[in-house]
DNA sequence: GCAGTGATCATA
DNA sequence: ATGATCACTGCC
């Protein structure tokens, strides 16, 4: 019997690495729409969810961003290289999920408030089983949890743009549209080129 | 609408 | 040592 026409063969992702990450993080918050949150779980099987929802902190010079107040212990991994994580405890109870972004020494990260079925920051990292273990850990596979490529870039007009949530300390700040949204079921259309995995 | 929750950081 | 703060969530 003939080849069946063959589905397209799941591409073999390599993870977003510095270079990606090492950029503005308007940019990068912009760019991960549609890029696949990937975790290993504890039985080693991978688990993809497409991020639909970030928000961007871009620096120093933001005063919503936690590096605005200069280096702590909390936050030292915002001011590291690029394309590593930075995650804390919020409310006692919630784990934040950030990339960092941007040079070395300058405090910038992306939020991950949404993937796949998960709404809210906190509710991604509670249902990933993401903790303080990943601060300051490159994402890549040896840590186990990190990001790869969606299927092309998401169409601008799917793009939505809003304040930041929760940062009304931030006065002037609180106001700029650092955080991008698109509807979850626009993506798994065009990732579907880029093969998900269910 | 607001209580829960506890690490973190500035102040002392 | 103490107190304010907090990039949130869930239940009233």
């Amino acid at each position: 019997m003939p080849d069946m026409p063959r589905q397209a063969h799941p591409r073999r992702l390599h993870p977003l690495a510095a270079d990606f990450f090492d950029r503005p993080a308007d940019t990068v918050a912009r760019d991960l729409l549609g890029a696949w949150l990937v975790v290993r779980g504890a039985d080693g099987r991978l688990r993809r969810h497409v991020v639909f929802e970030t928000e961007a902190y871009l620096g120093g010079h933001d005063l919503a961003c936690h590096g605005s107040k200069g280096m702590t212990a909390r936050n030292a991994a915002m001011f590291g290289p690029a394309g590593r994580w930075y995650v804390y405890l919020c409310y006692g109870m919630h784990w934040m999920l950030n990339i960092v972004t941007g040079a070395e020494g300058l405090p910038a990260a992306v939020l991950i408030r949404g993937v796949g079925e998960h709404v809210g920051p906190g509710r991604v990292t509670k249902a990933l089983g993401i903790n303080r273990s990943f601060d300051g850990r490159p994402a890549s596979r040896r840590v186990g949890l990190w990001l790869e490529p969606g299927g092309g870039r998401v169409p601008p007009r799917l793009v939505e743009r809003t304040p930041r949530i929760g940062v009304g300390y931030a006065g002037a700040w609180a106001e700029k549209p650092l955080r991008f949204v698109v509807d979850p079921a626009r993506l798994s259309t065009i990732n579907n080129k880029g093969r998900p995995q269910p």
